[in-house]
DNA sequence: CTACGGCCTCAAGTTCACTTGAGGTAAAGG
DNA sequence: CCTTTACCTCAAGTGAACTTGAGGCCGTAG
């Protein structure tokens, strides 16, 4: 039952913890990623257990997923204490994105390695735009993920003199 | 020898096929990803071997490179047919890169559904954040992968009740 | 008592990856 | 001949994810 608030940590304390910005950690909190509570002064105080959500964040961001995917996932989950069912079920929904990811770069991989770097210059069976993402692609600026329908992708082979 | 021209993609073809914007593609062009020569009336003419870069540029991006990285990889190729040695030489370099993203992914996917799926919100050994991918990080703006130095990202587990 | 570090807010700036728009050319169809 | 369609250029706008800067509060070490 004894909340001991000296465990709580200050922004500067998160932002060394979690090897992020200041302002980052203020921009997090304005577009709710992140949560704190305030002291006498005014000053944020974060859960230890932030820290687990900026190691998430931060992770699914490396490898492509925007924010607003990531806060989704996170406000799918009640803020309190969470039980495992909870976890599994949120963690369930980006299983599969997760693995479409990896799927991806694997055949991204794949490609560079192999199809591509036997230098056949073929792309007939080529399974590299089988990646159908489809996640962002709404509105103006980039588009992170695939987003484009992608079609047939039909590409034929042949030979060329670069035609100048 | 004979160069079929006709064979040659327009713009709008290459669009069509490659799944992008006819923007898109006078975009790649203009950062130097992708080439075309022009016909008399100054129309756009790709190669279909262009269609691959396409490809390749898309599927990177899909999983977080940015367009720079993909610039560098493609950069590093030379310009007119590839041997088999030259693509397997620049995929070796890639291929680091994107195992290490798909650690990452396989990481965050593994924690979500077993770390933190347990239900038991202890990070002790966690190993979410050994993700020290750091590539970008240099000047403003957003800073993709990682970036940071995440140094030590020691998180001490315990039992909060959510100080309001 | 004042200097300092650390925190606060809010507005504006920056980078990336594009898209949109204005204004114009060029061949093809009715 | 006129209109459509597809293309061209160049400048400016957009959204995401931050960073930077200006101006100010608070507690403590010198």
């Amino acid at each position: 039952m004894s909340s001991r608030i000296a465990k709580d940590l200050s922004v500067g304390q998160m932002a060394e913890r979690a090897g992020v910005a200041v302002s980052t950690l203020h921009f997090y909190e304005a577009e709710g990623l992140i949560q704190s509570w305030r002291t006498a002064a005014n000053h944020r105080r974060y859960d230890r257990r932030e820290l687990r959500r900026v190691a998430i964040i931060r992770t699914a961001q490396a490898v492509g997923v925007p924010l607003s995917d990531i806060k989704a996932m996170l406000d799918a989950l009640p803020s309190g204490r969470i039980t495992a069912e909870e976890w599994r079920s949120a963690a369930d929904v980006w299983a599969a994105q997760l693995d479409e990811k990896i799927a991806t770069l694997q055949r991204l991989r794949t490609q560079m390695g192999a199809c591509i770097g036997c230098g056949c210059l073929s792309m007939e069976h080529c399974p590299l735009y089988n990646a159908d993402d489809r996640m962002g692609a709404r509105g103006a600026g980039p588009r992170r993920w695939l987003g484009g329908a992608q079609e047939e992708a039909e590409m034929d082979a042949g030979a060329y003199d670069a035609t100048p």
